[in-house]
DNA sequence: ATCTATATTTCGAGG
DNA sequence: CCTCGAAGTATAGAT
């Protein structure tokens, strides 16, 4: 429908919409919409299902079961139609998280020579893990294929515009910098371990919810030591600058490359 | 327009719209969404502006300037009206959580007795601070007007379902626990601050973000001990949990009373 | 029902 | 232009 309206919303926040001619949506789940006549995606106010309409001449109140409402007045009807359309066969997706991590799940040395998977979204207490790696003593670094690598190879902090934010073991007893640091130099351990956390654009809260894995793996002695390596096909800067501070790799991953490379080139030695 | 058609949409990711029939919502501007009949706000498929449109017959490709393609392919078109709506005077919204920094701003001593507001949007190197506030050492804790307050009277953790995740002084050395403590007992230092964080609901990420601006101020002399404060006008459980563990403050706010006590009745003693 | 994590998030502010 | 944080985020999945 489209009407000369005005909108009243009081709910989680109070909005109010002056009267104007705008596009009224109405849906088979009961659900409305109120758009202008710009952007696609976001409706200038709207009422999610589950909802009740109730309809009065020239007022529409539009309610949920948490006591949100949706109030329209209708001043002008200048258009009106309706269509059943039945329910949609819905949308087929391809490039998103979970693929990513499958791709990486079958060829995890990717993130780093002689990393085996130990398996997919590893259970927690806190959550799953996105991947659960094993890796190898392997001194040596090969080259990888479709990846930038930034590892922390000095143990110096520089964290640029964050001084010494994590200088002083700021992430944990037994946290991710001990753990990664533990690999080196001392005795090696039986176990060395790599959480993985896979994200599409990686900022700042990726690593924070990395790092609340690694202080819980890091004081499994199943598991111990356990590097963090952040996948992602874009780091943010400030993500990358804190994931260095606590220790974390990251590793850039080219999503077209990576599913080009069905087979890992890197064990083929 | 409603039409039976199928969608294809190459760009951040790809993803397919098998044939069936759909509400098609071409702008003003240019952009294009493609509705399913349910679910009020999300489009199935959509282009945001800026971008353009060719049509063929049967076929309109929408791109944009990064090269992402909305290709709907129409079988049959069913209804077709179009209506131009003009500029929309906008939306006017209340109650978001600038308004409510706003209002904590005005009355920081609902936060807490004692509190005083030094600045909003204080400034560090990982970002502003909500609301920085300076305390005097009052030991006898008033009642709150339309707040519900939660201190970590107890040093005792008891972190239910995350056992022992901050329990050896994972937040940081320094870290807000370290500094809500030294607060009592030892000699009363001249700065005391509180450092708040403001949300209209407070999940963990909130807490996360708080800690980060609490390891970064306990370390300056001229500010600290600085206590954390949470309000919101709902935090979630789990982010109350770890807060305590935290040693952070959360204060439960009602956003209404307190647009009503435009004054602060703490004050007038 | 609640909570967590994702999103082609979108959108706006600030550097 | 980019980056970052908020959103009535919405939405899907898991506990």
């Amino acid at each position: 429908m489209i009407a000369r309206c005005s909108v009243d919303y009081v709910g989680r926040l109070t909005a109010h919409l002056p009267p104007a001619v705008r596009l009224l949506m109405v849906k088979a789940d009961g659900s409305v919409s109120v758009h202008a006549d710009d952007r696609a995606y976001k409706p200038l106010n709207w009422m999610s299902p589950p909802c009740r309409i109730e309809e009065a001449p020239g007022v529409w109140r539009v309610v949920n079961r948490t006591g949100e409402e949706l109030r329209i007045t209708i001043e002008e009807i200048l258009q009106d139609s309706s269509y059943d359309l039945g329910v949609d066969p819905g949308l087929v997706k391809d490039g998103v998280e979970a693929h990513l991590q499958e791709l990486l799940a079958a060829s995890p040395a990717v993130l780093g020579s002689g990393l085996t998977l130990v398996r997919r979204e590893y259970p927690t207490a806190i959550g799953p893990v996105d991947l659960l790696c094993r890796w190898a003593d392997t001194s040596a670094d090969t080259g990888t294929v479709a990846v930038e690598t930034t590892r922390l190879v000095e143990a110096v902090p520089a964290v640029g515009a964050v001084p010494a934010v994590g200088g002083v073991s700021a992430v944990g007893a037994a946290g991710p910098g001990e753990a990664g640091r533990s690999g080196r130099g001392e005795a090696p351990t039986a176990a060395r371990h790599a959480a993985v956390e896979v994200k599409r654009v990686a900022g700042i809260d990726a690593v924070e919810q990395l790092t609340r894995y690694l202080e819980l793996l890091g004081r499994d002695p199943l598991l111990a030591p356990v590097r963090g390596i952040l996948a992602a096909q874009e780091i943010k800067h400030q993500a990358r600058v804190l994931a260095q501070d606590r220790g974390i790799e990251c590793v850039v991953v080219d999503y077209e490359a990576l599913r080009g490379t069905k087979r890992d080139e890197l064990t083929l030695f």
